[in-house]
RNA sequence: GGGUAGGUUGAGCAGGUGGUGAGCUCCGCUGACUGUAGAUCAGCCGUCUUCGACUGUGGGGGUUCGAUUCCCUCCCUGCCCA
């Protein structure tokens, strides 16, 4: 095998091919990997600690899932990546035999910052479980994912909110530059592709600098980051914008981590990108809201409890085959766990199907009207910027 | 029948031994959640004309400038004894 960072090509069973819709900068493709092939645009249910929330393989499966994404950091303190590898694989560990793409960890550099420290080299953090120093650094991160067997890596990057100084984005950014190279350097897999990740805060002229550092570099995909950590809606989409805009034809499979919401999708599927990650449809499921051709529903509301239809009457998931909004309403009232699992099976198949409405759209030239129906179920827009405690 | 401990806002409590009881936890109502330390968090949760005001400590009466507190009486509940 060649040096890691010479080689420009994808891994050899990995390939990507797409093509123009005439909708934007919208793109139809198909991302092959070694677990299967993906349709893009695409959605991948987060999975952090080797599993979707109270959901199993055979759910994600029947939900329409291709990809699932699971977490470095967590997965590496537990149950541990040597143990996993010593198992067979992530893959077997949590028997998804799909494809899977791991978080390089960058992501708990800015969601537990209370409990690390970031230097040029790395960051060490207090485990969020028992306080113990860990150490992340490209190529540890690297290591973990490599033992993990996924079918994407992400680099190790740093994000940071929008509310930091111009200069302290500038340093993360350049950070997440140097950090990419190590990991081109320090892998080893050939069956396991690596995105680079573009940072740059809201700065248009950093995110212009960032896409030209990370797409000089032979990654297999390119990642948008540090968004949805808190800045506006119209800085998002200016910021996608400016991406599209620098990423110019890069034939690669373009990846926005973190988003999204349904009208997210939208704005950003007509700016080129092509995979997404989100925990919200998770996540919101979990706390009672259900995503609906009729937009939001809080079933905990009370108004639910008398109501016998199902949660969406236009979706065929196992929820709404078979079970009432008022039985749902009463399940999470009681606590009882199958609450969480008949909403996330819901807001998974919801937001899936609507990945799979958007390609159809982009395939037939009714993309336009397609979002402005979500937008209209979704309260237009959606909020105005995107909050985060 | 005798004794004893109690009765505080839907429930469970805290507090208060003469000087402004709306404090907590449930329940309930509503909202939030964007590369998951999240089956979590926040607000509200007696009434009203809600930056404030009023009402409220089982019922009634008394003492007092002032009573949740002291006195009388009645009602209710738990436990013990007959």
């Amino acid at each position: 095998m060649t040096s890691a960072i010479g080689r420009a090509r994808i891994p050899e069973s990995f390939d990507f091919t797409f093509r123009a819709t005439g909708t934007g900068r919208a793109r139809l493709g198909r991302l092959e990997t070694p677990h299967g092939g993906i349709d893009t645009p695409q959605f991948m249910p987060v999975g952090t600690q080797a599993t979707v929330k109270s959901l199993t393989p055979a759910d994600l499966r029947t939900a329409g899932t291709q990809i699932i994404l699971a977490n470095t950091y967590h997965l590496s303190l537990r149950p541990g990546h040597e143990r996993i590898a010593r198992l067979g694989g992530l893959h077997r560990f949590m028997s998804w035999d799909g494809p899977i793409l791991t978080d390089s960890g960058g992501f708990q550099v800015f969601s537990l910052a209370h409990l690390r420290q970031v230097d040029d080299d790395g960051v060490t953090f207090a485990s969020h479980l028992d306080g113990s120093r860990q150490r992340l650094t490209p190529e540890r991160s690297i290591e973990i994912q490599e033992a993990l067997g996924s079918d994407i890596a992400m680099t190790f990057d740093q994000l940071v909110d929008s509310t930091q100084p111009a200069d302290e984005v500038e340093r993360a950014m350049e950070r997440t530059h140097h950090w990419a190279g190590r990991c081109l350097t320090a892998r080893s897999r050939a069956d396991q592709a690596l995105f680079g990740i573009v940072q740059g805060g809201v700065d248009a002229e950093l995110r212009r600098q960032s896409v030209a550092a990370i797409s000089g570099l032979p990654f297999d995909g390119i990642a948008v980051g540090g968004l949805s950590v808190g800045e506006s809606k119209a800085q998002m989409t200016e910021t996608l914008d400016v991406v599209a805009e620098a990423l110019g034809s890069d034939p690669r499979v373009r990846y926005l981590m973190g988003v999204g919401s349904p009208p997210d999708f939208f704005t950003a599927v007509e700016r080129g990108i092509d995979l997404f990650d989100c925990v919200l449809p998770t996540r919101v499921a979990r706390n009672g809201q259900l995503w609906t051709s009729q937009g939001k529903l809080n079933l905990r509301n009370a108004r639910f409890l008398d109501e016998p239809g199902p949660i969406d009457p236009a979706c065929g998931c196992e929820t709404c085959r078979n079970h009432s909004r008022a039985y749902i309403a009463h399940l999470f009232r009681a606590e009882e766990l199958l609450a969480y699992r008949l909403a996330s099976v819901h807001n998974v198949t919801y937001t899936l199907d609507l990945m799979g409405r958007i390609r159809g759209a982009l395939a037939d030239g009714s993309f336009t009207s397609l979002r402005e129906v979500v937008a209209a179920q979704f309260g237009g827009a959606g909020p105005e910027s995107i909050s985060r405690r």
